[in-house]
DNA sequence: CCGCGATATGTTTCGAAGAACATATCGGTA
DNA sequence: TACCGATATGTTCTTCGAAACATATCGCGG
């Protein structure tokens, strides 16, 4: 696998609740697409990764935070799926504001670390 | 390997400058310890690290931002060793600055992020 | 001119993370 | 009741990055 993808952003927030669970780009990311899409399978995939990485990145939110972020059900008349619970979706909004928060933050000094390497580039 | 630096503080930043560098939490610890041990082995091992991977590290600076963050000797009185150049020590300045704004920013959510989670416990 | 301490690199080994593959289960519907 | 799609989970295979080990170089000081 590469790097965390450098989606258009500034930075890279990673929110470490406690040492058991963490929240960062790609966890909220899933979460979001689960929420949209009804279904880890198809929100990994959506993300190039497989059901099986999808879900214990779930498991692992599931378990850092003592209750469950996603609902998951099987079977049924959509044939299983999964949803946000609203302790999952408090997560996920909490970390878009804080993402949001640090990139408005930032941004002077990312500009001006741009700067600094732009100059670098035009001198050669 | 173990993977989330232990700091202290609320998450972890990871600012990218552009597609070929980007500064986070251990480079730019290791960018603070060289310039205070003046060495890249010294600072490496005082962060668990191989000298190797220290200076590899510095290596993706240094060509990730097309001029030297770190500048080496070798040989001399000194028996070698390593110092910040400008350009190193203004990615630091704005490293940390960048920190410090983020935590600032992220405090209240984080907070609350903790709470949610303790009364999680709690009622169990 | 040899040794020391630090930089600079190459090679090999190892382990962990993920991908790939294989099932098992669930519970509606046809 | 057979089937379908999605969850749930185990096992094996690959791959990639780091660790470990091994040199090579540099240049002053003794």
């Amino acid at each position: 696998m590469k790097r965390p993808v450098p989606i258009s952003g500034l930075g890279h927030l990673r929110v470490v609740i406690d040492q058991d669970v963490y929240v960062g780009p790609g966890r909220a990311d899933l979460l979001e697409r689960i929420a949209g899409m009804g279904s880890i399978s198809a929100a990994g995939k959506s993300m190039g990764m497989s059901y099986k990485r999808a879900w214990g990145l779930v498991q692992a939110l599931n378990e850092g935070f003592g209750a469950p972020l996603v609902e998951t059900v099987r079977g049924g008349t959509r044939q299983g799926g999964a949803r946000l619970t609203d302790l999952g979706l408090a997560v996920l909004n909490h970390y878009r504001a804080m993402e949001a928060k640090t990139e408005t933050a930032i941004a002077g000094d990312v500009e001006a670390l741009r700067a600094l390497k732009s100059d670098i580039a035009e001198r050669k």
